[in-house]
DNA sequence: TATAAACCTGACTAAAATAGTCAAGTATCA
DNA sequence: TGATACTTGACTATTTTAGTCAGGTTTATA
């Protein structure tokens, strides 16, 4: 089980955002520097971000991309979910009623990776972006 | 973030096997004809988790696999340790001092990784082939 | 009004990981 | 002595990941 760059990336970006945006909007290239994470990448992450609403951005010099809500109204689960980081410990889909290989019935592990679905999604619900960037400056202390 | 068949696998099989595990030896291919996974790979599976002393192996005619431990006492943790199932939610090395991007401190969000991680490897941490057993049954009623 | 900063979009790709298969054994019971 | 079942290691197709690349459009400001 790992977590993909994809999701890692979206967070960090959004953090560092979280931290600046006060009245200008901040500009990817900035995000680029200050986090090392490539710009064309960052693109395609933040493209998805603005479609879900959770940033906007402002086109043109000096433009960028800011909060759309705020920070506490961000959670984990909001930004995983806007750029397709799920959690999925199953292969058979959840609707049916059949199991994973192929088989008529669910399995016997199947109630088992729901719990973990769960567990893992409940961590993801509780955090906010307010959370994350709190963390950080109290470290700084 | 998600949950490889292999891991899956090999939780499924060691289930049926604490199902059927008491006197007699439970041979792959009962597993594999029950649980509908490939033989073959059912054999690297128990190859780990025998070389992590999960299970026994009985060769020859009536062989097959039996547990090593009581089912209370094989935690998932185990179980996904044996088969290389290990979550990781960063790039970076935990050691070193160095963050994800070859930059020289940890990143904005390495510590709510740390956390995840903890919060999953918990949830292994917790459960038992035997809770897995008798959770089973109990849904049978 | 020209220019540069910054967003926007879609296609493309190298590398890694996954989910197996396949082949050729060895051990043991009946 | 045959059948059953474990043992080992190499091999591979497919998918996913983690980006890159090329070519735009918009807008502030000098
Ligand atoms: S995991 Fe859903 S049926 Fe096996
Ligand atoms: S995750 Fe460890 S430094 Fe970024």
């Amino acid at each position: 089980m790992k977590l993909t760059s994809k999701g890692r990336y979206a967070v960090m970006a959004l953090v560092d955002l979280a931290r600046f945006d006060n009245i200008n909007p901040v500009s990817l290239r900035d995000i680029s520097l200050r986090q090392g994470i490539s710009l064309d990448y960052l693109e395609q992450i933040f493209s998805k971000l603005r479609k879900k609403e959770i940033v906007q951005s402002v086109r043109g010099t000096q433009g960028g991309y800011v909060l759309n809500r705020k920070a506490k109204d961000i959670k984990l689960t909001n930004i995983f979910d806007a750029v397709d980081e799920k959690v999925k410990t199953v292969q058979c889909k959840k609707e049916s009623k059949k199991g994973c290989n192929g088989k008529s019935t669910k399995c016997l592990t199947h109630n088992l990776w729901d719990e973990l679905e769960n567990h893992i999604n409940n961590f993801f619900k509780e955090k906010s972006l307010e959370d994350l960037v709190k963390d950080n400056s109290e470290r700084r202390l």
